[in-house]
DNA sequence: GTGTGTGAAATTCTTCACAGCG
DNA sequence: CGCTGTGAAGAATTTCACACAC
């Protein structure tokens, strides 16, 4: 907590929090940063600097243990903190993410479904509660949302990002292509474009250039 | 070219490549590195450095040409070239994927969709060919697959990801929670995980640290 | 004056290397 | 000895600042 923690340190530890989990629960009681290393493809020193800013988890000399240091990235992290999503946009993809099983255990929980077509709101079926789209600040304020996801047109994202705002998200997953303004000192953007992703890929292969990732082994 | 071209500059310049495409379609003539650096959410100076590894492509005193300035970043990054994908993993997402519109003029085509489930391949509706996932390696080779999807469960993606290596993939968008290992001077890969994603927001807020993002306004 | 191109400074991040614990 | 913790070196990027073109 002390000494400024790096971007692409918080965002190792919470990949490695992930592997932490999955080590955890097949019950490995240690792993050295060489082999945390090649699960998440980067040096052991990179690793060890990256636990290092958590303050001191691991037993010198015989490693660290996923249990305990699941527990630090969580503490350090704040990743303890429940916190509340919507998506905005029920389309095909939309639907997906609210469907996703894999949210049930994550800490993490979509309790508010938007679309600006209010017959799709009937149709879909679902346990999370829909509304139309107008209603994105009073709900999000209400339930007090911290994340939306953006699942619409890139047309109607910069419409949609403003009503998050106003209603007080702190974060946003945005999936469409659109890139939108907003005030960069509050709110947090992540951007998840297929295409984008695709695109960096194809000029990584043309240019040749190794390395794209952070990553390795296993899950 | 001659010089080399960072990664994160790389990065920024795919995104930009969209933005431009966009300017130019609203005839756009004239667009000064301050704008499109207010657009991205970086400073001039950022947009400037990235365009000049490209060569020479503004007229000083008068910003950039969209147009110019698209078609350089095309050339220079090998966007020209049209690429092959597939998507392993019919699922919600899987199909979701298969039937996004997007990809129609994007210089990618999706030419084949796996699934291991083989009642999925005739229950979804798609011009793309489906196939059984025994045949990935097979069907890549034959087609010339260059990126390949993994939208199938963590338990199949070191599997999903073997084959299609074997295939002869060069690069993996892998929206699995799992890591998996390659040999990582051959393939590409990137990671897109929205639970990931909702984990490093979450840390950014608990740690208040500011900018996450590369981006701002518009699309 | 506006706006690009670009070397040089400043900063951030990664990698090394090694002391010291079990 | 293997393995962590960590200062220090090194590399990669970002930011600055200013010459020069329109």
């Amino acid at each position: 907590m002390k000494k400024h923690l790096p971007k692409p340190a918080i965002e190792r530890l919470c990949i490695l929090y992930r592997l932490c989990d999955d080590l955890r629960a097949r019950a490995v009681q240690r792993v050295s940063s060489k082999v945390l290393g090649q699960l998440l493809g980067t040096g052991s020193y990179t690793i060890r600097k990256d636990i290092n800013y958590l303050g001191e988890v691991g037993d010198i000399g015989s490693g660290y243990s996923p249990e305990r240091l699941y527990n630090r990235i969580r503490f350090v992290l704040g990743l303890d903190k429940k916190r509340s999503a919507c998506i905005v946009g029920l389309g095909r993809l939309g639907s997906a993410i609210l469907a996703y099983e894999r949210f049930a255990d994550s800490g993490f929980s979509i309790v508010a479904g938007f679309d600006s077509n209010i017959n799709k709101l009937e149709t879909i079926r679902t346990t999370v509660e829909l509304y139309p789209a107008y209603e994105i600040a009073d709900i999000v304020r209400k339930k007090n949302i911290e994340i939306g996801v953006i699942a619409v047109p890139a047309s109607a994202a910069q419409e949609t990002a403003d009503r998050l705002i106003e209603g007080g998200v702190r974060a946003i997953v945005n999936f469409s292509p659109a890139l939108f303004s907003y005030d960069s000192s509050r709110i947090f953007v992540t951007h998840m474009d297929i295409i984008r992703e695709f695109t960096i890929l194809s000029a990584y292969m043309s240019l040749g250039n190794k390395d794209t990732d952070t990553q390795n082994e296993r899950g």
